[in-house]
RNA sequence: GCGGCGUUGAUCCAGCCUGGUCAGGAUGUCGGCUUCCCAAGCCGGUCGCGCGGGUUCGAAUCCCGCACGCCGCACCA
């Protein structure tokens, strides 16, 4: 499969849809979620809560979605969030200053120069458009962040370009009144928003997004706490550069130092556990540590989680070391007191962060999840995120059928995401909840006015199995987890 | 943002070169009949020429602009 069947399919059942489709001057980078996205995502995000926050005790917060200047100041993101850019003046090419010099010249280029330092190197090494030829000059900042006005002196303020700058400058009051302890994880989930240039790759690249974040915060006495030493019997798939992962216990990598301490295994098992429980192929999952060109400006250490998919390895997860930086700057900006006591000492606490991708992630379930077998097709979504949970189904509309399944129907759906479907054949019924993947599907037949049952059809094998209607409030319980 | 190609119902595709008799097929979906455990059949309904302008008696079709999409370049905390 590739990703034109995947969103096909997603299209035609609800999952995604083009933002204001009915405007054809929409712009590329925006999306929506459809009835069945929804669900789903809503799934995905409860099993995150189950499985990351919950389990490792995080506090989850949720903040405001625009800040102020100064937000970004201290985050650095108004000063590096951004490329030099030079434009050709005759064929409106545009080109990146720094890579366009580091080209010609074969000498190492900084992104951080004066934009007059750019204009500069281009005169002086007579760069001219490799388009057109024409002369360049007048580099500019293209800030990927959308800047807003508030109130009515349109106040310089930005939407998030992540989510984590909220949790960042929230510390000190939860610190305070919530009785935390470093080592403590941190988590919002919610929307960023970047201004990129040239949004591609559909749902998979969009201006406004979808992150949920884990921010643990600690001390560097904390780096091999013993109370990480329970990840080091799990397995974590590491890959060195682009290359296909090893995959080993986390005491091994560590011995082999291609994890630097406790804390960041003990996170990176835990992150890539959480893709395989949710329905993730293991062997399609690689923990690629990047390069020091590759690394964002804030991180010292940094780890893409990334899956195999037909577009390549596609990110999915950063999980970068960021030290002080985040605190100590905004401490700095802000002037408040973003430390901690640590035996008597005023500390400043480091950052380790898991910022996941939310629609890349659904995504690469959904491939992960397609399958084409005998004509069929089927998303094979483990229960616990299948949007819809269960279908009901009369097997002929007469004979009191339609009636005995729609009873059953109003009972399961006060408990359970579930569906009724009395249209078409039984076999049109079975492919339509197959597509949606519905892992369950309740079939009444004559033989449940007789002896009240039903057929429990599993959407992967197809296979039937004879239940007492009394007993599905109990049973589906256990087969939906 | 540049270059090339493209855009026809929710989905897939025909029509465009050669303007009219052209908006058609299939899937889906809804209603009815029928059948009854894996997209059966029949009847009926439903949904479309990306947007704007131009040429023309007449434009899905030709021309221009824009938007969006794909590929390449560039970009991608």
């Amino acid at each position: 499969m590739n990703y034109e069947e995947v969103m096909n399919l997603a299209t035609r059942r609800g999952f995604f849809l083009r933002s204001a489709e009915s405007y054809s001057s929409t712009p590329a980078g925006f999306w929506d979620y459809g009835p069945l996205g929804v669900q789903f995502k809503n799934r995905f995000i409860e099993m995150w809560r189950k499985m990351l926050v919950r389990r490792d005790a995080m506090v989850e917060i949720d903040t405001a979605q625009i800040m102020p200047k100064n937000v970004f100041v201290a985050s650095g993101h108004l000063a590096s969030f951004s490329d030099p850019v030079i434009e050709c003046g005759s064929c409106h090419s545009i080109f990146r200053a720094d890579k366009l010099i580091e080209e010609r010249t074969k000498k190492n280029t900084p992104e951080k120069l004066d934009d007059q330092a750019y204009d500069m190197l281009i005169q002086q090494n007579r760069i001219a458009c490799p388009n057109c030829n024409s002369p360049l000059k007048g580099t500019k900042r293209f800030n990927m962040m959308f800047r807003v006005g508030i109130g009515p002196q349109n106040e310089e303020a930005y939407l998030r370009p992540e989510t984590c700058q909220g949790i960042f400058v929230d510390f000190p009051y939860l610190f305070k009144t919530q009785r935390i302890k470093l080592p403590k994880g941190f988590a919002q989930y919610g929307k960023s928003f970047r201004n990129e240039i040239a949004p591609r790759q559909g749902i998979l690249r969009q201006r406004e997004f979808y992150q949920a974040e884990i921010e643990v915060l600690f001390t560097p006495a904390n780096l091999d706490d013993p109370r990480f030493d329970e990840a080091l019997g799990r397995p974590i798939n590491i890959a060195e550069g682009d290359t296909e992962p090893r995959r080993m216990l986390a005491s091994d990598a560590l011995k082999e130092q291609v994890v630097p301490s406790k804390l960041i295994a003990y996170y990176l098992t835990l992150i890539q556990s959480f893709y395989e429980e949710i329905g993730l192929d293991p062997s399609n999952i690689r923990l690629r540590r990047l390069t020091d060109e590759e690394k964002a400006f804030y991180s010292s250490v940094a780890y893409d989680l990334e899956v195999r998919t037909s577009v390549g390895w596609l990110e999915l997860v950063a999980c970068n070391y960021r030290s002080d930086y985040d605190l100590k700057r905004h401490s700095e900006v802000s002037g408040s007191d973003f430390t901690i006591d640590e035996g008597g000492k005023r500390v400043t606490p480091h950052v380790f962060e898991l910022s996941m991708g939310v629609d890349r992630s659904l995504y690469a379930l959904l491939e992960n999840c397609y399958k084409v077998e005998e004509g069929r097709t089927y998303l094979s979504l483990r229960a616990a995120v299948a949007p819809i949970q269960v279908g009901i189904f009369p097997l002929v509309t007469k004979d009191g059928l339609p009636e005995a399944a729609t009873e059953i129907y109003r009972s399961l759906i006060k408990e359970f995401d579930a569906l009724y479907d009395g249209s078409g054949s039984i076999g049109r019924r079975y492919a339509r909840a197959d597509e949606a993947g519905v892992p369950f599907c309740i079939t009444v037949d004559h033989d449940t006015l007789s002896t009240k049952t039903v057929t429990v059809r599993n959407r992967d094998s197809k296979s039937q199995e004879r239940v007492a209607v009394s007993e599905l409030e109990l049973m589906l319980p256990k087969l939906l987890r």
